[in-house]
DNA sequence: CCTATCTCAGCATCACTGAGATGA
DNA sequence: CTCATCTCAGTGCTGCTGAGATAG
């Protein structure tokens, strides 16, 4: 076995692309497991988090809030409505809708989930000093708003 | 439908790892379609760019070293072998090894792909001055050299 | 015996598509 | 009729695990 075995090529090292999906990757690693110690992904905490944010909503609108497709977020709110995480309504004004909105033993878990993911952004940033950690969320904020303006925002 | 239906909720636009994991997602968008109209996916690219920089090599080798899985070398090279930009062939020093080398058509194939890709990155970056994407490239390689060095190298 | 390599089969998350049923 | 909504089923890419066969 040669030594320089698991080296990257250089081609993809000062790849932009390839330098934000590995990143991406890593962090999405360090996530997933911080939310599996709850018994949650990605998804849960997201829709958990949206119906905070903006309160009862129905599955379109939650799907579009939180960037989940609407053919997900079926299926997640099946499993948070199974541990009475959130609740399912049908909307009065408008039967076609499910008023979903969150339970107090789903703000409680959301606030678990908040504390797993704080520690993991900590981790996730640690060889960043305050100011590059600024920097950062602020390119980010920036190629983000330009490609969601540019392409598909309301899909 | 309310206007302000898209909008993402503030919680997630100032967390970093989700900026990371969006904008990610965005550049894969933009690297598959680029790809696919060479019908190529992102290990198509990877590994063919593996073998150019490196040379032959074993597929236990080639995984490591585009950071590829053992399971999924071994089906992207099928890819490319039935279309003739790699070949393997059984190492005389090691029965065990397929040796993989690219072929010229695959060298050609890997242009284009580059070729598409560069522009690609172009359209990725289009919002950020040269100082700004040396900015992001920086940050995100300090992220990427301190996790990869924490958690699993040479798995 | 133990380890490395190659291969196949399967699973998981995230993202997405198509189609049907219901109701506005 | 058209459109939005909710739902189910299925696909795709990336990443990973387990197990078997072969060979060092």
């Amino acid at each position: 076995m040669q030594p320089t075995d698991t080296t990257p090529p250089h081609r993809l090292h000062t790849t932009p692309s390839w330098l934000l999906t590995q990143t991406a990757a890593h962090a999405a690693r360090l996530i997933s497991a911080a939310l599996d110690r709850h018994h949650a992904r990605g998804y849960h905490y997201r829709l958990l988090a949206a119906l905070d944010d903006t309160g009862p909503a129905s599955q379109a609108h939650l799907g579009r809030r939180s960037g989940i497709d609407r053919s997900d977020v079926v299926s997640t709110l099946n499993d948070l409505a199974g541990r009475h995480l959130v609740r399912r309504e049908p909307d009065p004004d408008d039967r076609r809708r499910n008023l979903v909105s969150i339970t107090p033993a789903g703000r409680r878990e959301l606030t678990h989930l908040q504390q797993a993911l704080d520690t993991t952004q900590e981790a996730l940033l640690a060889p960043l000093d305050p100011a590059q950690r600024h920097e950062l969320v602020h390119l980010l904020g920036i190629l983000l708003t330009h490609h969601t303006g540019t392409e598909g925002p309301t899909r």
